[in-house]
DNA sequence: GGGGTCATGTAATAGGTTACATGATTCT
DNA sequence: AGAATCATGTAACCTATTACATGACCCC
């Protein structure tokens, strides 16, 4: 028997944790959660395109965590159905909050992936496209410095930037592992490339 | 007009991206293919599952990337197809971990999200779980770890553990991180927490 | 007053995961 | 000989992304 790792949720799409969070102030109809999602550029955290946001509100009416309370319609726009919270969802997002706070989840990242499979690449090249991703990197955490600094400028407190600062710890550390990963086949001494380059003659004509 | 970001692949599930790579050596039937994969130990870096193979092989097929050879039967066992890499299919592989490679992506790991939502929790609450997350990411270290000494212990180069490497790499920038953020909220001459607490009260009765 | 783009939602399609099926092999 | 597990694949079911629709508002 396993223990239960990660209780598969009902509802898994992390978009459904934003709802279930923007709910917890009060009932909104989906179209106004698109607006604050997008005003708070919670799409650089949360994959999130219009349609799938009306895809998870069904779901989670349908799980039951929250309710239609009201459909009004606005002079001649389409009708728009308000939402709010049930006593089950309120628990869920707590549970779910929590959990992802707490315990660090397994995740795919591409490098990983493209990592993984580094091997089938000469390391000439292999070296070549490391040292441009230093230079994008740089880009990226130019910009995401930026962003931060922005927001800060205007007075928004940290405590709403930190998901941007730890994007910044992860850039800074990616940056830091391609750095040494690049002396580590380059080494004049004892670097990888030669026998790399063997090992690749073989496999691949 | 937009420049052409990350060109949209005919087939972006990641696994078709190592099913590529395997069949740079010759061709294979796609059980083999399942089984090399796990023998690798891949599923640690790309997400796999016995079902999403058949239908990433379909796709690669259905774009041209993989060409069906021949159908051999082995006694009473099922049909096996056998596929091969075609020139475009090389050409995608090439390219696509090319740019894997020297092009850093915007991904969306659950922290991210989970630290955009933060703000829902009380800051006492949170700083407990990030503690506790503390204490996981040491578990996940020494894993990885282990993984990575046991497979050097086996004469394995350090080329083939690179991946695992990376993860290290982003498990201790994210205990940094965490350690960094808990003291940022408790730090008792200008934390953030009493403001937190405040403006908490406020939205969530 | 016609061309964009905002507001609001539904429907069609493609993608991915789980469950099901079934002969072969190996273990006890 | 029956149980478990391997080998191999298909089908059913969810999920997610795109495309389509349409009235209102705003800009020149």
């Amino acid at each position: 028997m396993k223990e239960n790792r990660a209780k598969k949720r009902k509802v898994s799409n992390l978009l459904a944790l934003a709802v279930l969070s923007y709910l917890v102030q009060g009932p909104r109809h989906p179209y106004e959660l698109s607006r604050m999602l997008r005003d708070n550029d919670d799409g650089r955290s949360i994959r999130f395109n219009h349609g799938s946001l009306y895809m998870v509100v069904q779901q989670l009416a349908r799980a039951g965590f929250i309710a239609a309370q009201e459909t009004t319609r606005e002079g001649q726009r389409p009708e728009r159905t308000v939402y709010a919270l049930t006593e089950e969802g309120r628990r869920e997002q707590r549970d779910w909050l929590c959990g992802l706070v707490e315990e660090p989840q397994h995740e795919y990242p591409q490098f990983v992936a493209a990592l993984s499979l580094i091997g089938a690449l000469h390391p000439d090249e292999a070296v070549g496209l490391l040292r441009r991703r230093l230079e994008r990197l740089d880009g990226r955490i130019a910009q995401t410095r930026d962003l931060v600094d922005g927001a800060s400028a205007l007075g928004v407190h940290p405590l709403f930037s930190v998901e941007e600062e730890y994007r910044l710890a992860l850039l800074a550390a990616d940056r830091a592992f391609t750095e040494r990963l690049i002396a580590q086949i380059t080494d004049p001494e004892d670097g990888w490339a030669a026998e790399w380059a063997r090992f690749h003659e073989r496999q691949d004509p």
